[in-house]
DNA sequence: ACTTCTACACTAGTATACAAGCATACCGGT
DNA sequence: ACCGGTATGCTTGTATACTAGTGTAGAAGT
């Protein structure tokens, strides 16, 4: 009974098709990508009608889609009101930054006494690369290098997994990030900074690695503040909010009845 | 079947915002206190109809607790073929493990920079509640006044919303810990690693208090090895699952047609 | 006796219908 | 003019019906 023995090779224990599983996946990776790519902002109403019928799928699937991006902090459900991206609040932008230090500065650390050829190899070669994409001002591409870089180091760790936690608290990062227009020497400062982070892993030098990553880390946290006082309708509990500025949309008070 | 002397259905109407809202929320809350408890053993089939009439709704409301407990990491639902719960896999114990000293340890760092009055009488208060529970022997006491102690050092640091992040992981970890007989002499010696941690946050030294509290981080780790080696059933991606223990249950194979 | 095929029960996924709550426009009273 | 009750259209929450796929029991064929 309970046999182990048809387990060993053939049976994939990933049971987790990563994003796509049907039409729920498709809703929760296209809505997620609509979040965090800004398109839909902080605070924008979402009908779950409205999006089953673009979608041309039932209620059901992208009821599914919002129950998983709400357990993740994206979405907002308010029962019997209405379902809005969440606005941006500081308090848990902070959270998601003291995550990540705690996360990757230890992975610095214990990454700075696990290198192998290997590793040296890879981060070398994403540090060329990254160069080649600020010599191109390739911010997309720059970007997906930076992620991989740090996904690296958290592998060289020794638990890759841990990654996904990251990519969890990175949501809520990102989001502020694609408020601030990056130009390109604040692309090349954060490159300075990864060669730095390299240098003392490959030095072997932990205690340095970590305090690197620490800095890297609240270069790109820095910014936030200026973000959150040029642009205050998309914060949460934001006492500045009282400066009549630019709306979040022109002038959409639109939603009355539509039947008159 | 079976039905462990497992609480009915209790719709508490009343959650609102903090708990859980209406059915959904109520399947939810007992569905991850069954499994968290360890009533329900990882491996076991769960049915959508089944807990759906059991506890009286329809399978809409369970099925939005079940895609939560999935992201939780604490289902594997397998499409067309049935829901189950998750197996103990070492791997992301590990990373629990990981995230729990990382985070862990960064606040016991911080904590010990910030201690106010209120923190310390706290502290102590705590300390002696514990103390109280080890003399009574009384397990449940002495752990949910060490989830508080821990909670209010994380909370020290400055952040006390990330407990919310730590306790994600930390189901993980529990799950693997209700398997454990912790007998009185453990609890002894947890206080103990308690009282050196709180000694060296008044203290005010950062870098003791991170060490003492990896320290007591990692003897709760230490006896999962032994567990898995007494449980293999339990566990997923097992190479000692050879050995014919005892079953997950006596001899329930009555999972074939009901209906001949 | 063993293997292969087939039918069926059971699963989760999806679609649809209904119920309940809230906000607002509208309208009648003061 | 102002205030308050009411109707209506929206929202999410829940129930139910149906679809499609999978594993297994059991029969049929070898």
């Amino acid at each position: 009974m309970h046999d182990a023995h048809a387990t060993p090779p053939d049976l994939p224990e990933t049971t987790l098709p990563p994003g796509r599983r049907g039409a729920a996946g498709a809703a929760y990776t296209w809505l997620k990508r609509e979040i965090l790519s800004g398109r839909m902002r902080p605070g924008q109403t979402l009908s779950e009608n409205e999006i089953a019928s673009q979608m041309g799928v039932s209620r059901t699937p992208v009821r599914e889609a919002i129950i998983r991006l709400e357990s993740e902090g994206l979405l907002n459900v308010r029962p019997q009101v209405g379902t809005v991206v969440a606005p941006i609040d500081l308090d848990q932008v902070a959270d998601g930054q003291f995550l990540r230090e705690a996360i990757e500065c230890r992975s610095a650390r214990l990454a700075a006494g696990r290198v192998r050829p290997a590793d040296a190899r890879e981060l070398k070669s994403l540090l060329r690369d990254q160069a080649r994409a600020v010599a191109r001002n390739d911010q997309a591409g720059f970007i997906a290098l930076d992620d991989r870089m740090h996904q690296h180091i958290v592998a060289m760790a020794g638990r890759p997994n841990v990654w996904r936690a990251v990519e969890d608290v990175k949501a809520q990062l990102d989001r502020v990030r694609v408020l601030s227009l990056e130009d390109p020497s604040w692309l090349a400062a954060v490159l300075a900074q990864h060669e730095a982070i390299v240098r003392h892993v490959l030095e072997g030098d932990g205690n340095a690695a970590s305090k690197a990553m620490e800095a890297h880390l609240r270069t790109v946290f820095s910014s936030i503040d200026a973000i959150a006082d040029e642009r205050p309708e998309y914060f949460r509990g934001d006492p500045v909010a009282s400066r009549s500025g630019t709306p979040p949309e022109p002038p959409p008070p639109k939603p009355a009845r539509r039947n008159p």
